[in-house]
DNA sequence: CTGCGACTTGAAGTCAACTTCAAGTCAAGG
DNA sequence: CCTTGACTTGAAGTTGACTTCAAGTCGCAG
């Protein structure tokens, strides 16, 4: 372990689960900052732990990265976020969530009343027309996040 | 209305929702096939709409195109299929989507228990730890559809 | 037979979120 | 000082599911 406060791209890749490059690629996106050392190094802060966290989670959640950023962004700048910051970022997932549980709940059952008759109809098939449940929030809502992403301490 | 029983790439397109480059796409992929027209066109059987709305069903619940011909490939040659051939065929979503739902709910109820403290902890929090509940079916687990997929007749 | 919309092709482009690569530089224990 | 592993960079590659493009051909109502 190393004496400064300040760890390196290695440290924060083995504690938050992220692959170096990708620890990168987020600093590109503006999702992430770094000192340097003199010699061009990276050097994290430990709060940006807790920053990754978040950006898991909210992949987790479904998010995108620009999103992601956008949230980000609404942190206040100067001061490391509180709690409460963190807090009040991650209620919204909840609707999210909500909503995306619905529409898989539709899903399954809509697949339950299907199964019987093999019908598939492509007028009347609910598993056929599951859009109309993700139509309910309007063009462009993203309804179901992509996988649910591995990694985390311990897990490589 | 054309007068023969078969369908051109547009009525297709049409009928199914499916663009006509993704018909195109799909035959690339061995997933659809056509006659053709002594021009050269394609001519697609009524059935096709039938395996359309199984594609999209599957796409639907989170199939990535390969499982979906995979699938199809064990329909029986040389007949249409019978309603009890799509059945079968459906019959595995149900776990699959069971899966995405437990997975979903167990995330959404990390987060209620999150909210109040905003801890997204590195090692305890459930919203970071999603994968605990993902790794349950080892690795390369699929475990959420990408979004769900608009369109069918009627919606554009 | 003409006009025009629908059709044909392969190649290349798009998007998201990264990963991989090559070729070299830095940091620090011994 | 030396070695070695960790680090640096921009560019290009990957995956999945398509879409877009350019340039030309087909089919059929009138």
């Amino acid at each position: 372990m190393r004496s400064t406060d300040l760890l390196t791209v290695g440290e924060v890749a083995t504690r938050s689960g992220f692959a170096t490059s990708a620890l990168r690629f987020y600093e590109r996106q503006g999702l992430l900052q770094a000192t340097r050392t003199p010699g061009g190094q990276r050097r994290y802060e430990r709060s940006v732990l807790r920053r990754l966290a978040f950006i898991r989670a909210a992949r987790n959640v479904g998010l995108r990265l620009d999103e992601v950023a956008a949230a980000l962004a609404t942190l206040p700048a100067g001061r490391n976020p509180t709690r409460s910051d963190w807090s009040r970022l991650s209620r919204a997932w909840r609707a999210r969530l909500d909503e995306q549980i619905d529409a898989l709940t539709a899903l399954r059952d809509g697949l339950d009343s299907c199964i019987g008759c093999g019908c598939l109809s492509l007028r009347r098939c609910v598993l056929y027309n599951a859009d109309d449940v993700a139509a309910a929030h309007g063009p462009g809502a993203v309804l179901l996040p992509p996988l649910l992403r591995a990694a985390g301490p311990g897990a490589t």
